[in-house]
DNA sequence: CTTGCCGTAACATTTTCTGTTACAGATGTG
DNA sequence: CACATCTGTAACAGAAAATGTTACGGCAAG
């Protein structure tokens, strides 16, 4: 399991009931959203679970049960999809801890911390300039 | 094996050849490296090997072997190290393919493309921005 | 009450990373 | 030249995580 898709499974369900919306569909089924995805229901309810966890999304349930936006699409920016689907740090420090009689195994994480903590800003930076409205616009003219 | 350690395991090898440097040690062994690191000499092995294909480390055959940085600690940058040692990028795209007959379906990986290509070089930027220099001086002081 | 769909548990599968052992090859030293 | 030392790499075991899949209880509209 290469990279971490979650970030583009809930993107993609997210800009799928945009564009429905737009076109005065109410809701969507976990099946119709998994169709356009391609994968099974149950990883698409999963998703937009965290996403309705975090105020993204709303659920109705019952028959004639389904998803819709929580707000506008132009007020969903990735960095809050990306902190609702768990995002995870795309570097790791050591699995095992270093040698602490070692200066560079003693000093070299507080070291690493500070220069991954950077990294995770550049990125929080650029995703929160991105919104499903961004996503939606330029999906349909693709 | 939650987040991948190899830009950490290299920059701790590469640190500590620069500090073992300045003391006047001409080269460092993979079990010595792996001492400090506190993990196996093979995995210092791979991580270095990948280092020196990117002519970021010298190593010496034979018997009294060993590794050596092969330029100037700062003119060694975190993004040199990241590109040696085969960095992943954050986030990765859908598994299978998306449903090509949904409008969403087909014009979303295009457009993620951009977006994760944006993050990518946010990401490149920080790195480049720190050397094996600024690593060894941030590490003895903490 | 029936039907449709969500919520979630449980499990199989796949992939990747890390760690470990083993051994061939290279090279300085005596 | 023989030897000791250390690299380069293959092969394999184990663990962890993501994804996919089945199953089933629960809720709500009609």
């Amino acid at each position: 399991m290469a990279a971490n898709s979650r970030l583009t499974i809930a993107t993609h369900a997210l800009t799928w009931l945009a564009l429905a919306h737009r076109r005065g569909q109410e809701v969507l089924t976990s099946d119709q959203v998994a169709a356009s995805v391609n994968t099974n229901p149950v990883i698409i309810r999963r998703s937009l679970g965290d996403l309705r966890r975090a105020g993204l999304v709303e659920v109705r349930h019952g028959a004639g049960a389904g998803w819709s936006l929580a707000r506008a699409p132009e007020e969903i920016t990735l960095l809050q999809v990306y902190d609702a689907v768990g995002g995870e740090q795309p570097f790791g420090l050591h699995h095992t801890e270093p040698n602490l009689e070692c200066p560079v195994g003693r000093g070299i994480r507080p070291a690493l911390t500070q220069t991954y903590g950077r990294v995770e800003q550049a990125i929080r930076r650029e995703l929160a300039d991105t919104s499903i409205a961004d996503m939606l616009r330029e999906t349909v003219t693709n």
